[in-house]
DNA sequence: GTGAAAGCGCTAACAA
DNA sequence: TTGTTAGCGCTTTCAC
């Protein structure tokens, strides 16, 4: 393989417009101090030469590297793709962050961190080592995470928090989980329903204890019992199948459930017509998510938007004003989620 | 925001060790001419410090940015995740590119160009120039644009093309296509079926028409007719339904259908079921991709998989394989496809 | 087998 | 407002 140069580089334009390479790079950012005159000329040969700035060389001398690095748990990710259940968190991260990016002259880049790891520390930081990004996106479980947060805070690289509420020095950027438990939980209680069920999410994500939290606020809000109504699981069908079938069993079944994820849905919607019943006529069933699943399955599920691509975008403007120094709003930043009706909920069965 | 610098650089390793900076690189780039002595001090170095090499600087200097860069065409890409119908073409390329990446000191970068704009040189370029890749990952309808190829090989990147016989100078790889759909012409006649019908991709795709050449052949093995059975689409649902329509019309209609994608598939299975008819019991669906999609329909729908994970795996080994200046096989290589049997699929309904 | 020197493309700091 | 100088971290010569 042939040792391969920059086609153009900044020294051609500046030779072609005939000023320093200094002005060529003042133009390049935009910085002040340069007369529109020679601004002009400069722009000129830019487009000319077709010219674009090699990224290696910024990142080299200055201080910034263009890249921002977004980060997902390795296991759940891989699996969720292997899976091939239709999980479209990551394309909407892609989304959200490439478009926000490519508009910001920024780059997304992506990578996978293993959370269940010893080395979560030297894994981030052989990325950060060798990409050098200018801001890093968190996604939980890993947002909350110590190790990471206490890692990028003493480097000083400006980080994003996602579904976290801010411990870690970060950003933090939530998709309103509390308030859209209690929404959600509302709608059920507006069509009539007094037991709902809920199936949490794993704990490890601090999101779970806020929907959890939520549903109970709600509950208690109209004086309704969630005493036996709440149910564990961690995301997976499985998980949303177990739960369901704890559910049932109570004494006093509840008439409708509200799920931490898509999977967990149809998971329990399966045990549910396994028990002989029928969703929504028996037992309607909200989720978590709105992974394109929802909308294919039988029936189709009523289910909390999350709004990812939003969410990533926003992660990204911020990560930049915080490069440039800009002010960040103090507190979390909250993401209004959406509610999507679809067939799974309805009012309850007469008693 | 302060200058950020490498916390660790090859310097540190090299005073850390007693050696020069060379010969910490040779060690780095496995490089001959290194007493085994000398190679494993540096290394205990590296270990203890968690030296990671900037890949700014290794680019900067040395001829390799272990950048791979997987070309997407935009427009589409954008509107598969808007549309959030579970399409996980992007999904299964990263799951496939990232992880063979990893595994050989690589990393992927997703990049999305679009096809339908006389700046594609100029978008690709601009990407090339800013990140400087070892390598570029094609897919269609990219594969075959020689505004694209042409491109690549005047700047000698090595590059593969996906979906593509490889007419443009690139590594060829096609996912076996024609005998694909020979496969799945094949199994309906096994069922049965002597009227089958065939919903072709758009023709910007070179795939199409080998997959329509694939069926035509298995349907003349058999002297079976094709005469009005053929229509065209563009891949998606709406498509689809107009197809299943124009089909369904005809005097002699078929007893089976094959799609070109999930997406047509289920469109023709919605036309199908307005007009009174049902799946498989009427009528037969085979769809090509096997997206999520397909498993959690109503009827369930028969695929050909497109084992796009493996397809690209084997495009990073084969790039990688090319910069090293290994010899790369002749000719189009082929990674055979899977066939999954569901619900969508019967004999045909007796005359 | 190992090391010293030059330079990749760009920007920060300073000088003019 | 503009240009000059000195590196950034690494690899490629080319000496030794």
């Amino acid at each position: 393989m042939p040792r391969r140069r920059q086609a153009v580089t900044i020294k051609h334009v500046a030779a072609d417009a005939g000023v320093s390479l200094q002005s060529v790079s003042r133009v390049i950012n935009q910085q002040p101090n340069v007369r529109e005159e020679l601004r002009d000329r400069v722009q000129a040969s830019i487009d000319k030469l077709g010219y674009v700035p090699s990224i290696a060389a910024q990142r080299m001398s200055g201080s910034r590297s263009y890249l921002i690095l977004a980060i997902n748990d390795r296991e759940r990710t891989i699996a969720d793709w292997r899976a091939r259940q239709g999980s479209d968190w990551v394309d909407q991260m892609l989304l959200g962050g490439m478009l926000k990016c490519a508009e910001l002259g920024y780059r997304l880049i992506f990578e996978l961190v293993d959370t269940h790891n010893d080395h979560v520390e030297r894994e981030l930081q052989a990325a950060i080592a060798a990409l050098q990004p200018d801001g890093v996106i968190l996604t939980p479980p890993h947002s909350d995470n110590p190790l990471i947060t206490d890692l990028l805070r003493d480097q000083s690289i400006p980080f994003v928090q996602i579904g976290s509420r801010g411990e870690g020095g970060g950003i933090p950027i939530i998709m309103g989980d509390h308030g859209a438990a209690r929404m959600a939980t509302r709608y059920l209680i507006d069509l009539g329903h007094e037991r709902i069920g809920f199936i949490a999410g794993s704990p490890e994500y601090r999101l779970s204890t806020w929907r959890t939290k939520g549903w109970h606020e709600e509950m208690a809000s109209e004086g309704l019992p969630v005493e036996g109504l709440l149910a564990e699981g961690d995301f997976t069908l499985e998980a949303g199948r177990a739960a369901a079938r704890e559910l049932l069993s109570r004494t006093s079944r509840p008439t409708a459930i509200l799920a931490s994820s898509d999977q967990m849905a149809i998971g329990a919607i399966e045990t549910v017509r396994e028990q002989g019943l029928e969703v929504p006529r028996d037992l309607s069933v909200v989720s978590f998510d709105n992974t394109p699943i929802t909308r294919s399955t039988r029936p189709t599920v009523t289910a909390v938007d999350q709004p990812i691509a939003e969410t990533t975008s926003r992660a990204v403007e911020l990560l930049v004003a915080a490069k440039r120094g800009e002010e960040i709003p103090e507190g979390p930043i909250n993401i209004p989620v959406g509610f999507i009706v679809r067939e799974s909920t309805a009012a309850p069965p007469p008693d």
